[in-house]
DNA sequence: AAAATGTTTGACCATCTGGTCAAGATCACG
DNA sequence: CGTGATCTTGACCAGATGGTCAAACATTTT
């Protein structure tokens, strides 16, 4: 695909302020509700300026999103097959919590997409997303088999994990709101509490 | 708040097929995603007329959100303080997966709207929602309180729940491309891994 | 059946937005 | 330093979009 991309120091630089730029308008605006003018603004470039490094608006979108393809599945990734099954689960459901803490702008633009029907990511995730999925729900199948974990549907827990971890990045101001009195410690609570969910729901 | 709304025959008519368009569109756009000439043609009105029902863009959008703030927080309203806690908390759990499934376009709408931060509906969420949520989680204390369930931190319980069951309606895409193969049982065996879950959650 | 009230729309407008372009500014390098 | 390549931008454009308005059309009331 990239063929010696052979950027400049100039290019690199100015490349990565826009996207960083991109991250943070798109993720908060979504795609139609962002425009070149805001994004250059964030960017400190000017809006020609922007269109000299990347084709469209689209491109950039575009750009973000298949970069971000690739951390968003590391965690999963990690799940090991050969470690203790619920230490490994635990521990993945932990990664994605930190992501969802750590990143949460490439969390709601990953959520953004998906809700408006994924259409630039379809591909992506028809075809890599699914096989990983397909793959470590067979490694989770397996640990059930050999009796390690309680009998769950594998794939509906991977779900359930996205679901919960993303939860605390996508819909983070209702967190905010509701725990209002609560002091700053809501990621602890909750990484405390999804522990205590998963281990439950897997013991045998 | 409504004083005595006296609307014509005409007028219910068109405002409800309004409001059906606008949600049909709105929550598969978003809200600067979405155009009222889109609205206009999927109510089969002209736009214009849409002006004359409603005076902006963003009247009708408001008028969306607050009717589904109701009807959204059915399901938790009725837990059962003087129920058996976990069918309580298994029936409110159905219910909202069944939410998720009956009516996704509103879940949408919903998330759509926290994602960009709830502008719109904060006074909402910081009031009403969140009243009920305290009063609610205090329910659930309650029942720890009297050893019937075991010691969770309620309001991720709550989180929990929404998190789970709304994930199968705003994230339904991803959902249905990874279980392609599968046939179309999805909410059933959603409903049965969500039982399994929270009944090993809530087991003392 | 008029009059009054309520409904619909074609034409129009100002603004916003993604994108272009030519000319000027800056940089890399022999 | 000079020259070709790279980078930057003000001015501009076409189409989209939210919204207005006066005039036509329909319905209800008297």
């Amino acid at each position: 695909m990239r063929d010696k991309p052979k950027r400049t120091r100039i290019q690199r630089k100015n490349i990565e302020t826009i996207l960083e730029a991109a991250l943070e308008v798109f993720s908060q605006y979504g795609f139609r509700g962002s425009t070149l003018d805001q994004i250059a603004q964030t960017a400190g470039l000017s809006k020609p300026n922007l269109l000299y490094y990347f084709p469209s608006k689209e491109a950039i979108h575009v750009e973000l999103l298949s970069e971000l393809m690739d951390t968003w599945l590391d965690p999963l990734r990690a799940l090991d097959a050969g470690g203790e099954p619920i230490p490994e689960i635990l521990a993945y459901v932990d990664r994605k919590l930190e992501m969802s803490r750590d990143f949460p702008r490439e969390s709601r633009l990953f959520a953004n997409e998906i809700l408006q029907g994924a259409p630039r990511i379809e591909e992506a995730i028809k075809g890599e997303l699914k096989e990983l999925v397909d793959e470590k729900a067979a490694v989770i199948s397996g640990w059930i088999d050999a009796g390690k974990i309680a009998p769950v549907d594998p794939y509906h827990l991977i779900f359930s994990i996205w679901s919960l971890t993303q939860h605390y990045a996508d819909f983070e101001v209702q967190v905010q709101w509701i725990l209002a009195e609560r002091s700053k410690t809501s990621f602890e609570d909750a990484k405390a509490y999804l522990d205590q969910l998963f281990t439950k729901m897997l013991r045998t």
